[in-house]
DNA sequence: GCGGGCATTGCGGATTTCCACAATATGCGT
DNA sequence: ACGCATATTGTGGAAATCCGCAATGCCCGC
């Protein structure tokens, strides 16, 4: 699937420029004038990252931004903010947005940040979908990651897992929350279709 | 791996008297004098069924029961029970043990229920292990349930199915639960691996 | 010594999952 | 008409998951 930087503000002006300067960087893009109009063509498929605008008629950014990832968004998202929103922006980045960028702002700046949230898709992509690169992120977990991992994917409760590794629930929700992020997962299904491939596990 | 009808009675003659009648119907079976004996030996692997007494030293029956199921035991289980602990083995029945049989009881009855627990054993064995098996199984859900299960199988919460679907939550769980037991699975994890050879779906 | 990574733990609160119990409605086969 | 399967929904409560916030300790490299 072709990667695309997904431009969506109600501002025709600031997207046909943002959409220009990306293009001449190298990046394809595709704009959307509103939330809704986006989110009508999204899918959990699409590639690439997503440039959203805060303050739209109608549905917000912060709106979209919670939909999608109730709907297990992956693309990266870049926030674009104004002066005055910044807190939404900030509360959006702890929800897992890649990064908010405040307007107006430094055109390179941007575009590095771009540029960025798309190689970090495409690795994601990659480690979700090839067996070597699998492997590599099972090798950079700990030890203590790997063990919890395999347990997961017996589909024990934490607090049994806790109990065979001798440590408390908290460690094993803190270990498991690494795991799933090392591995660019976000349940334990999606863990175990990535490990699908592997079937001697990695104990 | 060979199944057994692994019997659990701190009552040496009652072990003894039940074996023998178990293995002159063709069933082979291993027996444990107490709950933490066969805790020791026990596996997620065992292929069988347990024949267990309620009423034991040191660990009793329902808490081993209660233990193993904690840890994911597949093993179908057989309360035996006194005529006063029928309480306790319905409590056990609705966690999920297969069945309870009063002492003394009918030895032909008990010798039948274990054959079929048995048999229920290997079948659901089967279903989690052969692909073809698997078409079968996933041709017994009913339209709703496969619907359910696509989504359970891209890790969507369950209201974000229930929006998509534009049901209830309570009905998503409805047939999450019924799916997974047609399915013979207990977890999500485990639906995944057991589908890891449809890379199709059943959508 | 300092910083970073790893491992561990507790608390509190929010969200999600799970399910017993109960009920209604529809369609189909006997 | 009756029974069964399927689909749906609500209530209430328990358990499990998730995570921010906070903290400590150990080890290793600079």
């Amino acid at each position: 699937m072709t990667a695309y930087a997904y431009l969506v503000d109600d501002d025709d002006a600031i997207r046909d420029s943002l959409s220009w300067l990306l293009e001449s960087r190298g990046v394809a893009c595709q704009g959307y004038s509103s939330a809704e109009e986006f989110l009508a063509v999204w899918s959990p498929a699409l590639a690439g990252c997503l440039v959203l605008d805060i303050r739209m008629d109608g549905m917000s950014g912060p709106e979209l931004f919670d939909i999608l990832r109730e709907r297990g968004n992956k693309l990266p998202v870049i926030i674009l903010t104004g002066h005055g929103d910044v807190p939404m922006a900030v509360s959006a980045l702890k929800k897992g947005a890649f990064d908010f960028v405040e307007k107006p702002c430094n055109d390179n700046e941007l575009a590095n940040r771009v540029i960025e949230a798309l190689k970090l898709d495409e690795t994601q992509r990659l480690a979700a979908s090839g067996n070597v690169s699998v492997n590599t992120l099972i090798d950079s977990l700990t030890t203590r990651e790997q063990q919890v991992m395999e347990r997961v994917l017996t589909g024990k409760l934490n607090k049994v897992i806790a109990d065979e590794l001798r440590i408390s629930m908290r460690t094993v929700e803190v270990h498991r929350a690494k795991l799933f992020e090392k591995m660019g997962v976000r349940t334990a299904v999606e863990l175990a279709q990535l490990l699908a491939g592997k079937r001697g596990g990695p104990g």
